[in-house]
DNA sequence: TTCGATATGTCGGATATCCAACACATCGAT
DNA sequence: ATCGATGTGTTGGATATCCGACATATCGAA
Protein backbone atom coordinates (compact mmCIF):
# COMPACT_ATOMS: atom_id res chain seq x y z
CA UNK A 1 0.00 0.00 0.00
CA UNK A 2 1.86 3.16 1.10
CA UNK A 3 5.28 1.11 1.47
CA UNK A 4 7.41 2.95 -1.21
CA UNK A 5 8.90 -0.61 -2.92
CA UNK A 6 11.07 -2.96 -1.61
CA UNK A 7 14.63 -3.71 -2.76
CA UNK A 8 14.29 -7.03 -5.34
CA UNK A 9 17.23 -8.61 -3.77
CA UNK A 10 14.55 -9.39 -0.44
CA UNK A 11 11.92 -9.99 -2.22
CA UNK A 12 14.01 -12.75 -4.36
CA UNK A 13 15.92 -13.97 -1.08
CA UNK A 14 12.52 -14.19 1.23
CA UNK A 15 11.05 -16.58 -2.03
CA UNK A 16 14.43 -18.33 -2.09
CA UNK A 17 14.57 -19.04 1.74
CA UNK A 18 10.36 -19.91 1.55
CA UNK A 19 10.35 -22.19 -1.26
CA UNK A 20 13.70 -23.90 0.25
CA UNK A 21 11.82 -24.23 3.65
CA UNK A 22 8.98 -25.51 2.07
CA UNK A 23 10.62 -27.95 -0.35
CA UNK A 24 12.93 -29.09 3.11
CA UNK A 25 9.10 -29.93 4.57
CA UNK A 26 8.56 -32.30 2.68
CA UNK A 27 11.17 -34.36 2.71
CA UNK A 28 12.22 -34.26 6.58
CA UNK A 29 10.24 -33.52 9.58
CA UNK A 30 10.21 -29.95 11.01
CA UNK A 31 12.57 -30.48 14.01
CA UNK A 32 15.10 -31.89 11.81
CA UNK A 33 15.53 -28.81 9.83
CA UNK A 34 18.26 -26.37 10.18
CA UNK A 35 19.00 -22.87 9.38
CA UNK A 36 21.99 -24.23 7.33
CA UNK A 37 19.98 -26.72 5.77
CA UNK A 38 17.61 -24.25 4.83
CA UNK A 39 20.46 -21.44 4.01
CA UNK A 40 22.15 -24.18 1.78
CA UNK A 41 19.13 -25.39 -0.52
CA UNK A 42 18.09 -21.41 -0.59
CA UNK A 43 22.00 -21.01 -2.22
CA UNK A 44 21.99 -18.08 0.37
CA UNK A 45 24.37 -17.14 3.04
CA UNK A 46 23.45 -18.23 7.07
CA UNK A 47 23.80 -14.66 8.33
CA UNK A 48 21.57 -13.37 5.39
CA UNK A 49 18.48 -15.59 7.11
CA UNK A 50 19.13 -13.70 10.07
CA UNK A 51 18.74 -10.09 8.37
CA UNK A 52 15.09 -11.54 6.97
CA UNK A 53 13.80 -13.75 9.73
CA UNK A 54 14.48 -13.96 13.75
CA UNK A 55 14.30 -17.88 13.59
CA UNK A 56 13.21 -20.57 12.52
CA UNK A 57 9.71 -19.77 14.05
CA UNK A 58 9.36 -16.70 12.34
CA UNK A 59 10.07 -17.88 9.09
CA UNK A 60 7.19 -20.92 9.96
CA UNK A 61 5.01 -17.79 10.42
CA UNK A 62 5.53 -15.87 7.59
CA UNK A 63 5.21 -19.00 5.43
CA UNK A 64 2.23 -20.07 6.75
CA UNK A 65 0.43 -16.75 6.67
CA UNK A 66 2.11 -16.38 2.71
CA UNK A 67 0.41 -19.74 2.20
CA UNK A 68 -3.00 -18.68 3.18
CA UNK A 69 -3.01 -15.73 1.51
CA UNK A 70 -2.42 -16.74 -1.67
CA UNK A 71 -4.73 -19.58 -1.26
CA UNK A 72 -7.49 -17.40 -0.44
CA UNK A 73 -6.68 -14.36 -3.14
CA UNK A 74 -6.54 -17.39 -5.32
CA UNK A 75 -10.00 -18.97 -4.45
CA UNK A 76 -12.34 -16.38 -2.90
CA UNK A 77 -11.01 -13.51 -5.45
CA UNK A 78 -11.55 -10.65 -3.43
CA UNK A 79 -15.10 -11.71 -2.94
CA UNK A 80 -14.49 -10.65 1.06
CA UNK A 81 -17.04 -12.40 2.39
CA UNK A 82 -16.84 -14.73 4.64
CA UNK A 83 -18.63 -18.07 2.66
CA UNK A 84 -18.75 -21.27 2.66
CA UNK A 85 -16.19 -21.05 0.02
CA UNK A 86 -13.39 -19.24 1.88
CA UNK A 87 -13.67 -21.52 5.13
CA UNK A 88 -12.82 -24.75 2.97
CA UNK A 89 -10.20 -22.84 0.90
CA UNK A 90 -8.84 -21.69 4.47
CA UNK A 91 -9.37 -25.22 5.85
CA UNK A 92 -7.64 -27.73 2.92
CA UNK A 93 -4.85 -24.33 3.13
CA UNK A 94 -3.83 -25.16 6.45
CA UNK A 95 -4.55 -29.17 6.73
CA UNK A 96 -2.31 -29.42 3.20
CA UNK A 97 0.27 -27.33 5.31
CA UNK A 98 0.43 -29.50 7.89
CA UNK A 99 1.11 -32.43 6.27
CA UNK A 100 3.65 -31.24 4.54
CA UNK A 101 5.27 -30.14 7.74
CA UNK A 102 5.70 -33.12 9.78
CA UNK A 103 4.39 -36.99 9.14
CA UNK A 104 5.45 -37.90 12.43
CA UNK A 105 4.12 -35.88 15.21
CA UNK A 106 6.91 -34.74 17.72
CA UNK A 107 5.69 -33.26 21.03
CA UNK A 108 7.11 -30.12 22.15
CA UNK A 109 7.50 -28.83 18.41
CA UNK A 110 3.76 -29.38 17.32
CA UNK A 111 2.34 -26.95 20.28
CA UNK A 112 4.43 -24.16 19.10
CA UNK A 113 3.72 -24.84 15.85
CA UNK A 114 -0.02 -24.92 16.57
CA UNK A 115 -0.40 -21.30 18.00
CA UNK A 116 1.33 -20.13 15.01
CA UNK A 117 -1.04 -21.44 13.04
CA UNK A 118 -3.62 -20.48 15.13
CA UNK A 119 -2.47 -16.78 15.72
CA UNK A 120 -2.36 -16.48 11.91
CA UNK A 121 -5.38 -17.83 11.20
CA UNK A 122 -6.72 -15.17 14.09
CA UNK A 123 -5.20 -12.39 12.08
CA UNK A 124 -6.95 -13.28 8.46
CA UNK A 125 -10.17 -13.84 10.38
CA UNK A 126 -9.94 -10.55 11.80
CA UNK A 127 -8.90 -9.06 8.67
CA UNK A 128 -11.60 -10.44 6.53
CA UNK A 129 -14.35 -9.28 9.23
CA UNK A 130 -13.18 -5.85 9.30
CA UNK A 131 -13.54 -5.77 5.27
CA UNK A 132 -17.11 -6.42 5.72
CA UNK A 133 -18.15 -2.80 7.29
CA UNK A 134 -19.50 -4.60 9.53
CA UNK A 135 -21.13 -2.54 12.60
CA UNK A 136 -19.48 -4.07 14.89
CA UNK A 137 -16.58 -3.01 17.08
CA UNK A 138 -13.01 -3.58 17.37
CA UNK A 139 -13.68 -5.96 20.32
CA UNK A 140 -16.39 -8.03 19.03
CA UNK A 141 -14.51 -8.49 15.95
CA UNK A 142 -11.31 -9.75 18.11
CA UNK A 143 -13.39 -11.96 19.84
CA UNK A 144 -15.19 -13.96 16.67
CA UNK A 145 -11.87 -13.97 15.04
CA UNK A 146 -10.07 -15.51 18.33
CA UNK A 147 -13.26 -17.77 17.88
CA UNK A 148 -13.25 -18.94 14.50
CA UNK A 149 -9.44 -19.34 14.24
CA UNK A 150 -9.66 -21.84 17.96
CA UNK A 151 -12.60 -23.53 16.21
CA UNK A 152 -11.29 -24.21 12.44
CA UNK A 153 -7.91 -25.68 14.16
CA UNK A 154 -9.98 -27.79 16.07
CA UNK A 155 -11.51 -28.95 13.13
CA UNK A 156 -8.31 -29.89 11.46
CA UNK A 157 -7.17 -32.04 14.89
CA UNK A 158 -10.18 -33.88 14.80
CA UNK A 159 -9.90 -34.54 11.14
CA UNK A 160 -6.36 -35.61 11.60
CA UNK A 161 -7.81 -37.43 14.56
CA UNK A 162 -9.74 -39.61 11.90
CA UNK A 163 -6.45 -40.80 9.67
CA UNK A 164 -7.71 -37.86 7.46
CA UNK A 165 -10.37 -40.74 6.28
CA UNK A 166 -12.33 -37.99 4.58
CA UNK A 167 -11.20 -35.37 2.42
CA UNK A 168 -10.86 -32.12 3.63
CA UNK A 169 -13.71 -30.21 1.98
CA UNK A 170 -16.26 -32.64 2.43
CA UNK A 171 -15.14 -32.60 6.10
CA UNK A 172 -14.82 -29.02 6.70
CA UNK A 173 -18.12 -28.41 5.32
CA UNK A 174 -19.73 -30.96 7.39
CA UNK A 175 -18.23 -28.93 10.54
CA UNK A 176 -19.35 -25.44 9.47
CA UNK A 177 -22.68 -24.89 10.89
CA UNK A 178 -20.92 -25.56 13.82
CA UNK A 179 -18.19 -23.37 13.65
CA UNK A 180 -21.10 -20.28 12.78
CA UNK A 181 -23.07 -21.62 15.34
CA UNK A 182 -24.28 -18.85 18.08
CA UNK A 183 -21.93 -16.29 16.35
CA UNK A 184 -23.49 -13.05 14.33
CA UNK A 185 -21.35 -12.80 11.43
CA UNK A 186 -21.84 -9.19 10.19
CA UNK A 187 -21.80 -9.87 6.53
CA UNK A 188 -24.69 -8.44 5.01
CA UNK A 189 -22.78 -5.33 4.80
CA UNK B 1 40.49 -26.55 -9.89
CA UNK B 2 42.71 -23.97 -9.32
CA UNK B 3 39.94 -21.42 -8.83
CA UNK B 4 40.13 -20.47 -5.19
CA UNK B 5 36.30 -20.36 -4.94
CA UNK B 6 34.15 -18.10 -6.95
CA UNK B 7 31.19 -16.11 -4.99
CA UNK B 8 28.20 -17.86 -4.15
CA UNK B 9 26.58 -15.10 -5.36
CA UNK B 10 27.33 -15.15 -9.18
CA UNK B 11 26.53 -19.00 -8.70
CA UNK B 12 23.30 -18.18 -7.53
CA UNK B 13 22.75 -15.42 -10.17
CA UNK B 14 23.90 -17.92 -13.14
CA UNK B 15 21.64 -20.38 -12.08
CA UNK B 16 18.54 -17.88 -11.80
CA UNK B 17 19.39 -16.44 -15.29
CA UNK B 18 20.04 -19.89 -17.12
CA UNK B 19 16.90 -21.64 -15.40
CA UNK B 20 14.71 -18.31 -16.56
CA UNK B 21 16.33 -18.66 -20.02
CA UNK B 22 15.17 -22.66 -20.32
CA UNK B 23 11.92 -22.16 -18.73
CA UNK B 24 11.33 -18.89 -21.29
CA UNK B 25 12.44 -20.83 -24.31
CA UNK B 26 9.89 -23.29 -23.36
CA UNK B 27 7.29 -20.65 -24.24
CA UNK B 28 8.53 -18.16 -26.93
CA UNK B 29 10.36 -18.32 -29.56
CA UNK B 30 14.49 -17.36 -29.12
CA UNK B 31 14.00 -14.41 -31.39
CA UNK B 32 11.59 -13.07 -28.99
CA UNK B 33 12.90 -13.25 -25.86
CA UNK B 34 14.30 -10.13 -24.97
CA UNK B 35 17.01 -9.66 -21.88
CA UNK B 36 14.30 -8.34 -19.81
CA UNK B 37 11.90 -11.18 -20.00
CA UNK B 38 15.29 -12.93 -18.70
CA UNK B 39 16.02 -10.94 -15.78
CA UNK B 40 12.33 -10.42 -14.77
CA UNK B 41 11.67 -14.22 -14.60
CA UNK B 42 15.01 -14.71 -12.70
CA UNK B 43 14.07 -11.64 -10.36
CA UNK B 44 17.51 -9.71 -10.91
CA UNK B 45 18.17 -5.97 -12.26
CA UNK B 46 19.13 -5.83 -15.71
CA UNK B 47 22.20 -4.48 -15.83
CA UNK B 48 23.05 -7.82 -13.28
CA UNK B 49 22.71 -9.80 -16.53
CA UNK B 50 25.59 -8.11 -18.24
CA UNK B 51 28.15 -8.39 -15.67
CA UNK B 52 28.01 -12.00 -16.19
CA UNK B 53 27.30 -12.32 -19.48
CA UNK B 54 28.13 -9.84 -22.33
CA UNK B 55 24.79 -10.48 -24.57
CA UNK B 56 22.12 -13.33 -25.26
CA UNK B 57 24.20 -15.39 -27.39
CA UNK B 58 26.83 -15.73 -24.56
CA UNK B 59 24.25 -16.52 -22.52
CA UNK B 60 22.66 -19.52 -25.23
CA UNK B 61 26.50 -20.79 -25.97
CA UNK B 62 27.05 -20.97 -22.20
CA UNK B 63 23.60 -22.66 -21.18
CA UNK B 64 23.94 -25.49 -24.34
CA UNK B 65 27.62 -26.01 -22.53
CA UNK B 66 26.53 -26.67 -19.20
CA UNK B 67 23.57 -28.57 -20.36
CA UNK B 68 26.18 -31.00 -22.95
CA UNK B 69 28.10 -31.53 -19.62
CA UNK B 70 25.38 -32.03 -17.34
CA UNK B 71 24.13 -34.95 -19.49
CA UNK B 72 27.83 -36.44 -20.33
CA UNK B 73 28.67 -36.61 -16.42
CA UNK B 74 25.09 -38.08 -15.75
CA UNK B 75 25.41 -40.71 -18.72
CA UNK B 76 29.08 -41.60 -19.52
CA UNK B 77 30.23 -41.11 -15.65
CA UNK B 78 33.72 -39.87 -15.72
CA UNK B 79 34.16 -43.05 -18.19
CA UNK B 80 36.07 -40.62 -20.44
CA UNK B 81 35.89 -42.72 -23.53
CA UNK B 82 34.26 -42.06 -26.80
CA UNK B 83 31.92 -45.37 -27.19
CA UNK B 84 28.61 -45.36 -28.16
CA UNK B 85 27.01 -44.41 -25.08
CA UNK B 86 28.69 -40.81 -25.15
CA UNK B 87 27.41 -40.21 -28.65
CA UNK B 88 23.74 -41.14 -27.29
CA UNK B 89 23.89 -38.92 -24.70
CA UNK B 90 25.53 -35.37 -26.67
CA UNK B 91 23.00 -36.40 -29.54
CA UNK B 92 19.99 -36.60 -27.51
CA UNK B 93 20.84 -33.62 -25.51
CA UNK B 94 21.32 -31.59 -28.83
CA UNK B 95 18.45 -32.49 -29.87
CA UNK B 96 16.68 -32.20 -26.62
CA UNK B 97 17.92 -28.50 -26.71
CA UNK B 98 16.93 -27.31 -29.99
CA UNK B 99 13.62 -28.71 -29.28
CA UNK B 100 12.97 -26.59 -26.38
CA UNK B 101 14.34 -23.92 -27.95
CA UNK B 102 12.46 -22.70 -31.01
CA UNK B 103 9.57 -24.41 -32.43
CA UNK B 104 9.35 -22.59 -35.81
CA UNK B 105 12.65 -21.68 -37.76
CA UNK B 106 13.67 -18.59 -38.08
CA UNK B 107 16.39 -17.31 -40.84
CA UNK B 108 19.45 -15.53 -39.40
CA UNK B 109 18.79 -16.69 -36.23
CA UNK B 110 19.40 -20.60 -36.77
CA UNK B 111 22.18 -19.37 -38.07
CA UNK B 112 24.10 -17.85 -35.10
CA UNK B 113 22.47 -21.18 -33.07
CA UNK B 114 23.85 -23.68 -35.35
CA UNK B 115 27.66 -21.78 -34.96
CA UNK B 116 27.23 -22.03 -30.74
CA UNK B 117 26.26 -25.49 -30.86
CA UNK B 118 29.16 -26.67 -33.16
CA UNK B 119 32.05 -24.51 -31.63
CA UNK B 120 30.52 -26.07 -28.07
CA UNK B 121 30.47 -29.66 -29.37
CA UNK B 122 33.79 -29.39 -30.57
CA UNK B 123 35.43 -27.98 -27.44
CA UNK B 124 33.43 -31.14 -25.61
CA UNK B 125 35.05 -33.18 -27.98
CA UNK B 126 38.40 -31.47 -27.89
CA UNK B 127 38.25 -32.54 -24.27
CA UNK B 128 37.50 -35.85 -24.05
CA UNK B 129 40.14 -36.75 -26.82
CA UNK B 130 42.88 -35.06 -24.56
CA UNK B 131 41.72 -37.37 -21.71
CA UNK B 132 42.31 -40.59 -23.67
CA UNK B 133 45.93 -39.95 -23.46
CA UNK B 134 46.18 -40.59 -26.87
CA UNK B 135 49.87 -40.57 -28.74
CA UNK B 136 48.43 -38.33 -31.56
CA UNK B 137 49.88 -34.49 -31.60
CA UNK B 138 47.29 -31.62 -30.37
CA UNK B 139 46.32 -30.46 -34.05
CA UNK B 140 45.42 -34.15 -34.94
CA UNK B 141 43.34 -34.18 -32.09
CA UNK B 142 41.92 -30.88 -33.24
CA UNK B 143 41.18 -31.87 -36.36
CA UNK B 144 39.10 -35.21 -34.77
CA UNK B 145 37.18 -32.60 -33.07
CA UNK B 146 36.19 -30.72 -35.76
CA UNK B 147 34.90 -33.02 -38.08
CA UNK B 148 33.24 -34.89 -35.24
CA UNK B 149 31.19 -31.70 -33.72
CA UNK B 150 30.10 -31.20 -37.36
CA UNK B 151 29.18 -34.49 -38.30
CA UNK B 152 27.20 -34.99 -35.25
CA UNK B 153 25.51 -31.79 -35.60
CA UNK B 154 24.74 -32.16 -39.23
CA UNK B 155 22.94 -35.70 -38.25
CA UNK B 156 20.78 -33.59 -36.06
CA UNK B 157 19.59 -31.26 -38.77
CA UNK B 158 18.99 -34.11 -40.66
CA UNK B 159 17.01 -35.91 -37.96
CA UNK B 160 14.90 -32.71 -37.84
CA UNK B 161 14.62 -33.08 -41.36
CA UNK B 162 12.93 -36.60 -41.17
CA UNK B 163 10.60 -34.86 -38.73
CA UNK B 164 11.93 -36.51 -35.84
CA UNK B 165 9.93 -39.92 -36.79
CA UNK B 166 13.02 -42.24 -35.44
CA UNK B 167 13.67 -41.65 -31.65
CA UNK B 168 17.13 -39.89 -31.52
CA UNK B 169 18.75 -42.63 -29.79
CA UNK B 170 17.67 -44.96 -32.50
CA UNK B 171 18.88 -42.29 -35.14
CA UNK B 172 22.28 -41.66 -33.76
CA UNK B 173 22.68 -45.31 -33.47
CA UNK B 174 22.55 -46.20 -36.88
CA UNK B 175 24.57 -43.22 -37.65
CA UNK B 176 28.09 -43.57 -35.89
CA UNK B 177 29.51 -45.85 -38.08
CA UNK B 178 29.56 -42.84 -40.82
CA UNK B 179 30.99 -40.24 -38.01
CA UNK B 180 34.26 -42.87 -36.95
CA UNK B 181 34.40 -44.17 -40.50
CA UNK B 182 37.87 -42.92 -41.40
CA UNK B 183 38.72 -41.54 -38.42
CA UNK B 184 41.22 -42.95 -36.42
CA UNK B 185 40.08 -42.67 -32.79
CA UNK B 186 43.24 -43.43 -30.09
CA UNK B 187 40.56 -44.36 -28.07
CA UNK B 188 42.71 -47.55 -27.14
CA UNK B 189 45.01 -46.29 -24.39
C1' DT C 1 11.01 11.10 -43.77
C1' DT C 2 10.15 11.80 -38.83
C1' DC C 3 8.49 10.43 -34.70
C1' DG C 4 7.40 7.62 -30.46
C1' DA C 5 8.18 3.13 -28.45
C1' DT C 6 11.08 -0.49 -27.22
C1' DA C 7 15.54 -3.16 -26.71
C1' DT C 8 20.49 -3.03 -25.92
C1' DG C 9 24.58 -1.80 -23.37
C1' DT C 10 27.15 1.16 -19.87
C1' DC C 11 28.21 3.81 -15.68
C1' DG C 12 28.63 5.66 -10.61
C1' DG C 13 26.72 5.72 -6.17
C1' DA C 14 23.58 3.09 -2.76
C1' DT C 15 22.53 -1.27 -0.53
C1' DA C 16 21.75 -6.34 0.32
C1' DT C 17 24.48 -10.15 0.65
C1' DC C 18 28.75 -12.69 1.75
C1' DC C 19 32.59 -14.13 4.68
C1' DA C 20 35.23 -15.18 8.64
C1' DA C 21 35.23 -15.11 13.16
C1' DC C 22 33.20 -15.00 17.55
C1' DA C 23 30.40 -16.36 21.92
C1' DC C 24 27.09 -19.46 23.52
C1' DA C 25 24.06 -23.63 24.07
C1' DT C 26 23.12 -28.54 23.43
C1' DC C 27 24.21 -33.28 23.32
C1' DG C 28 26.36 -37.87 22.97
C1' DA C 29 30.62 -40.34 23.95
C1' DT C 30 34.58 -41.45 26.72
C1' DA D 1 32.60 -34.38 34.47
C1' DT D 2 35.04 -33.24 30.27
C1' DC D 3 35.47 -33.17 25.61
C1' DG D 4 34.47 -32.69 20.60
C1' DA D 5 30.93 -31.91 17.35
C1' DT D 6 27.10 -29.42 15.90
C1' DG D 7 23.55 -25.68 15.79
C1' DT D 8 22.23 -20.80 16.92
C1' DG D 9 22.73 -15.95 16.65
C1' DT D 10 25.80 -11.61 15.98
C1' DT D 11 29.29 -8.42 14.04
C1' DG D 12 32.48 -5.48 10.68
C1' DG D 13 34.53 -5.09 6.45
C1' DA D 14 34.44 -6.80 1.39
C1' DT D 15 31.68 -7.41 -2.76
C1' DA D 16 27.74 -8.50 -5.97
C1' DT D 17 23.61 -6.54 -7.03
C1' DC D 18 20.32 -2.67 -7.62
C1' DC D 19 18.86 1.84 -9.28
C1' DG D 20 18.43 5.66 -12.25
C1' DA D 21 20.12 7.77 -15.94
C1' DC D 22 22.28 7.99 -20.29
C1' DA D 23 23.48 7.01 -25.29
C1' DT D 24 22.49 4.19 -29.22
C1' DA D 25 19.90 1.19 -32.46
C1' DT D 26 15.75 -0.73 -34.43
C1' DC D 27 11.18 -0.60 -36.08
C1' DG D 28 6.38 0.35 -37.10
C1' DA D 29 3.12 4.21 -37.67
C1' DA D 30 1.82 8.92 -38.92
Amino acid sequence: MTQSKTDPRVLRTRKLIMDSFIELSAKKEFKDITIKDITTEAMINRATFYYHFEDIYDLLEKVLSEVLLVNLNCSSYQNDELNEEVFVSIFTAITNFQKSLSNRCHRGYEDTIARIIREQLEIIFYKMLEKTESVKEEEALRTIAVILSWGIYGASVEWKRFDMKVPPEEFIKSAIPYLMSGIEIGSRK
